[in-house]
DNA sequence: AAAAGTAAACTACTTAGTGTACTTTAATTA
DNA sequence: TAATTAAAGTACACTAAGTAGTTTACTTTT
């Protein structure tokens, strides 16, 4: 009877779901199979028949995490719109990845180990490293439209993410500061949107 | 016969220096007791001797490393001097510091162990929170001076920061990138001090 | 003589991963 | 539809390895 899912996947699914809160929570080395098992309510050996070792279970984990939290980061360019409009929109859809509390636990699932096994979370950084492409893009679009004067776009991306990610990630990540509340969020959007314009924008 | 140097504080030097060496390429969880006390050709006896748990030695050791890299972060306001200069200097002495293969070591070594148990790294992090106060000083005198027009100069100073960090911090510690050359060095504290100056510079 | 170091065995515990005998689930055949 | 078969799950004992920290009997340093 196929009525609603096949318990093999069901059983996939509950360790998984186990894992993930697992890892999320203590980290790699501090999670052990046996509390995997134990959280999913499924034998040990169930897990081992899905992921052949620990390591092939957290690449899993990490792999679906990444897919699911990096999907959007378009920002096609509006010529309709000015610039600090659509830079608005853009820092806010950013800010908004950024203080998500599954982005948040799946860096520092991945930072606290690559950083002490660099092999085991080498896939994940391809993600990371291309989530601004969409920002560049944009920052291209603007500069063929005579709207930035940007020479390095790739930098220039870079930097205006740095300017919010110093206070909208990484404090976050060492657990410093609290997620700013909505209003935090907006002063930091205007102050890079701010700085960002008075280097690059082109005045009129 | 205290010739030279008592071997009880000998065998405490060799103790650190191989827990340093250990805790920096392995981190907290991976490294045993034996092995250092192997490392630091001691007996295990007598590391316990000297540090009663691992925990101690672990604290002990992140406190020297602090100690030992987050002195100078000084930068007195000069008037007579162009803020831009000054601003070049700031910049270069910051990214002295963040490039420098023991600051690497220390931030990789407590990153990955803070995100795993907090406690354990706490004290560690007023360090790190201070680290800005000399720039943040710095920007408060210019702007008395009249050379900046500065309202927030905390968050200047983190924004300026920033800039700096996301080339040359953040993608070593992550092991995306070498450390980078004295040539893009200079790239980078040029952008960020246009941007700064952009951004916060009095026009005269 | 007292303080510190040493080697090595030892306790008590945790963990990744396997093997086995048995039961449940789902699909195929009769 | 009912019986059969194979795939998947379970409980649990087990191996092999590692580790924090202690104890002990002995040696070296001050």
């Amino acid at each position: 009877m196929n009525a609603e899912k096949k318990l093999t996947e069901l059983k996939r699914e509950d360790i998984i779901e186990a894992a993930v809160n697992e890892f999320k929570t203590n980290g790699f080395r501090a999670t052990s199979m046996d509390r995997i098992a134990a959280t999913a309510r499924v034998s040990k050996r169930t897990v081992y028949n899905h992921y052949a070792s620990k390591e092939i279970l957290f690449q899993a984990i990490t792999q679906e995490l990444c897919d699911r939290v990096m999907q959007v980061s378009e920002h096609p360019y509006d010529p309709e719109i000015p610039v600090k409009i659509q830079l608005h929109d853009i820092a806010e859809q950013e800010i908004a990845l950024l203080t998500s509390a599954e982005f948040l636990d799946m860096v520092k699932m991945i930072t606290s180990e690559s950083l002490a096994s660099p092999e085991l979370t080498k896939t994940n950084f391809e993600s990371f490293q291309d989530y601004n492409i969409g920002m560049v893009e944009w920052i291209k679009s603007a500069s063929g439209d005579g709207k930035l004067s940007v020479t390095d776009p790739v930098r220039a991306s870079k930097q205006f993410l740095a300017l919010i990610e110093t206070f909208a990630l990484w404090p976050q990540l060492y657990g410093v500061k609290p997620v700013p509340e909505k209003k935090q969020q907006k002063t930091i959007i205007d102050s890079a949107v701010e700085m960002f314009l008075c280097t690059y924008g082109v005045s009129k």
